[in-house]
DNA sequence: TCCAAAGTGTAACTTTGGTTACATCTTATG
DNA sequence: CATAAGATGTAACCAAAGTTACACTTTGGA
């Protein structure tokens, strides 16, 4: 029989490894391999079980339907799939999930990884954790969306970066990334970054970054 | 002393009413009473407890910053303050929250909660669910915003409200409410609403909506 | 070290949507 | 029923960002 190693998997951080193992023995028998190339769940599919990638690559489509670049993702083993959505009252998968390469899952029926959860306070707080984190990126997105502004979205984002005292940092994106992270096109962006500079708001070499007039950013917001 | 009734919440959904009381029992001595136009909490406080507002009306700020309507919303009593944060990597509040009359909440420590989840599977399920809404509904905005174009916002908004068989629907908001939604200027909206009746893509009647080139609808996106 | 591929800045032009103003229609309420 | 407040359609104008094209620079391998 094959074994798994789940100890790279946030929801099993800070568990023994002896629990891990009881825990695989518990749910083995729902193993579930799929071939290279295979759906594995398709968007709007009832979720009726927590999908744990146990082995190889998975891709998902994307959650938004339009946007710069189509948002792909690549999820790598050991990851569950959509664990956010499995309680929601429209528990359905958000997207399509298709393996890369060949993909073993062992699939927990959510009555009984709520019991999983139940008799296991850390397993608990890591998907609750995991839900939350999920949650806080999600309005940090949907904060930098609802900027409409391209001036607003990049003040922001410096404003964000920088402080007070410390006023330099180094981008952690390359302009194309960035318009990307925006939403933008790549030429809007460096039309206003150029403004920026031009007005002495901010000065740029390469990828270091300085806010010379922290107040004007804050204006434009 | 006080009484109060959570039944109404979410939370205690499916839970006895002697549950309920034992509840409140546990946790009567962590009332805190808050006058009206005081900050119940303010925005990047750290998430100690489970904020529960068992009486009163709290006002939030908005989790955009900018969009067209600035996003004040109402909570009323009985409702958690931010659940869907409490257990987050970045567990902090994510708007100010403000009372509009005096309130009355339960503050329950953040590993107290824990155990009563784990002490209770409807307590547990109905706060999964809370957090799982939470994110269907934030996924859905995300799309809906992450469209650039209003031709694309509506014809996600139209597609999503027909079918292929069902071709018409009534309109829950107005004409305002809906550029609120999409958030874009409503006589903006008019016009591409107008631009669309005039290519005969769709038909409508004060709020009577007709699709009537579905496949058109579909090219936008 | 050299070269192809990718990234970047910039300019001209187009498209989209925001802004403002106003006339008309609808609705709620006394 | 009368009337005022709010909702709606429309048009002219303006600002912001998308689009396209191209020259120049940087980068990562061969």
């Amino acid at each position: 029989m094959q074994e798994y190693d789940i100890s790279s998997c946030p929801l099993f951080k800070g568990i023994d490894p002896e629990e891990q193992q009881a825990f695989l023995m518990r749910f083995i028998s729902n193993k579930k391999v799929i071939e290279k190339g295979q759906y594995v769940v398709r968007q709007d599919d009832e979720i009726r079980h927590m999908h744990l990638l146990v082995k190889g690559v998975v891709r998902t489509g994307m959650i938004t339907q339009e946007g710069n670049s189509l948002e792909i993702e690549f999820i790598d083993a050991v990851r569950p799939l959509a664990p956010a959505f499995m309680f929601a009252h429209y528990n359905r998968f958000p997207v399509d999930v298709i393996t890369i390469e060949e993909c073993h899952f062992l699939l927990i029926p959510t009555q009984e990884w709520l019991s999983e959860m139940m008799g296991n306070e850390v397993l608990l707080k890591n998907f609750l954790k995991l839900n939350s984190n999920m949650i806080v990126f999600m309005s940090q997105k949907l904060q930098m969306i609802s900027i409409k502004s391209i001036k607003g979205k990049l003040s922001l984002y410096l404003l964000e970066n920088t402080t007070e005292e410390n006023r330099s940092f180094v981008l952690k994106r390359n302009r194309t990334q960035l318009a990307e992270y925006f939403g933008v096109q790549r030429p809007s962006l460096a039309r206003t970054i150029a403004e920026l500079v031009e007005q002495e708001i901010i000065a740029i070499d390469k990828r270091e970054v300085t806010v010379l007039k922290r107040d004007e950013l804050k204006k434009v917001l």
